[in-house]
RNA sequence: GCCUCUGUAGCUCAGUAGGUAGAGCAGCGGACUGAAAAUCCGCGUGUCGUUGGUUCGAUUCCGACCGGAGGCA
């Protein structure tokens, strides 16, 4: 009985539609994962799921949070989990759908996170590393945790810091909590599909025009109204992708078409990131879309993925 | 019609005092364990406009042709 269902993909890919379909043969209902679709008041850029797409399924995980507060991986994993264990409990198929493969693999394997108590043990090193500089950070990691300096470049100041933090925090490395984390089996076993274009071609053409359409739709004054309440430019909901940018041209530091093409640029970039990672998931079927195929063929193919599995 | 400039990667361009070429952007690949729509790493993919000539050898020099820009008429 597959009774939790994970859909992942790039952005643009159809999850969305996808995900009610499913639901709606199955009786599932539908916990989104996207680490900026749970902020409110953010709902074309994200392209949030509207009333209507939603057909009446249930979503959970939208609007969770306001656009100024700070989220998390481990907070998405402490909010939808109590959630997954709901719908499991009323005999309901979870649906898992959503683009930010770092949230739904922690969600399924029931990622036990180290710490990170608001001590200013970060704001004490982000200002170390300000003072004494990147390369004085990653000597000070390689005392304590070689492996993880060795995988880490110069340039990646957050990973740093976040390892050190770790150290200091717990007493233990990081590579250690990873190892230890690891060797936990995962918490669910869902069934995995991907969603993935045959001709990348395809998708960027499709987010070329999801992002002309979003204007359409209002995306600036969306965003105006988020200036307007006081919402900061530099907050991470703030620098999404199609907020960040338009954001400069609301400023009037570009013109709206160089806007309108680094969101799309951006988007493009994303989307193979986020391919990238669900590759590497060897339990993902995937679903692969060819040139102009509706999206009823792909449910026939998950359903029949499904059918398999119940034999 | 004449003159000048120009044609090199998907785009913008560099370059080779003759030995088949390299940057940025695009594109592609990868990493990722409390900011992940974030952060970071790696990789040139080419009829050097076409066609003759000179040469051991031409993207490079010469001619013609074709395309583009400008100038003079």
């Amino acid at each position: 009985m597959n009774n939790i269902i994970c859909i992942a993909g790039p952005t643009a890919s159809g999850k969305t539609a996808l995900a009610v379909e499913l639901a709606k043969h199955l009786g599932g209902e539908v916990i989104s994962c996207d680490s900026m679709q749970i902020y409110r008041d953010m709902n074309i850029g994200t392209a949030k799921p509207t009333k209507r797409e939603m057909q009446g399924i249930p979503h959970y995980m939208l609007d969770v949070a306001h656009p100024t507060e700070d989220f998390s991986v481990s907070r998405y994993c402490e909010m939808a989990d109590p959630i997954l264990c709901d719908i499991l409990a009323r005999g309901k198929t979870a649906i898992i759908a959503g683009g930010t493969g770092l949230y739904m693999d922690a969600l399924i394997r029931g990622n036990d996170f180290a710490p990170c108590p608001s001590t200013g043990m970060r704001e004490k090193l982000e200002a170390q590393a300000d003072r004494e500089g990147m390369e004085a950070m990653l000597s000070l990691l390689a005392s304590i945790d070689p492996e993880a300096a060795a995988k880490l470049h110069l340039a990646d100041r957050k990973r740093i810091i976040r390892a050190l933090e770790v150290y200091y925090e717990t007493g233990e490395t990081i590579t250690a909590h990873n190892l230890k984390t690891q060797a936990i089996p995962p918490k669910y076993s869902p069934v995995w599909f991907a969603l993935e274009d045959a001709d990348r071609t395809d998708l960027y053409n499709r987010i070329d025009r999801r992002v002309d359409k979003m204007l359409e739709e209002g995306l600036l004054d969306e965003i105006r109204a988020l200036l307007s309440w006081g919402i900061p430019e530099k907050c991470t909901a703030m620098q999404a992708i199609g907020y960040k940018e338009f954001l400069d041209y609301l400023a009037g530091r570009c013109t709206l078409e160089e806007a309108a093409d680094l969101v799309k640029q951006a988007s493009r970039h994303y989307a193979k990131r986020q391919l990238t990672w669900f590759r590497r998931n060897k339990a993902i079927h995937w679903l692969r879309r060819e040139k102009e195929q509706h999206t009823q063929e792909i449910v026939a193919a998950a359903l029949q993925v499904l059918a398999e599995f119940d034999k």
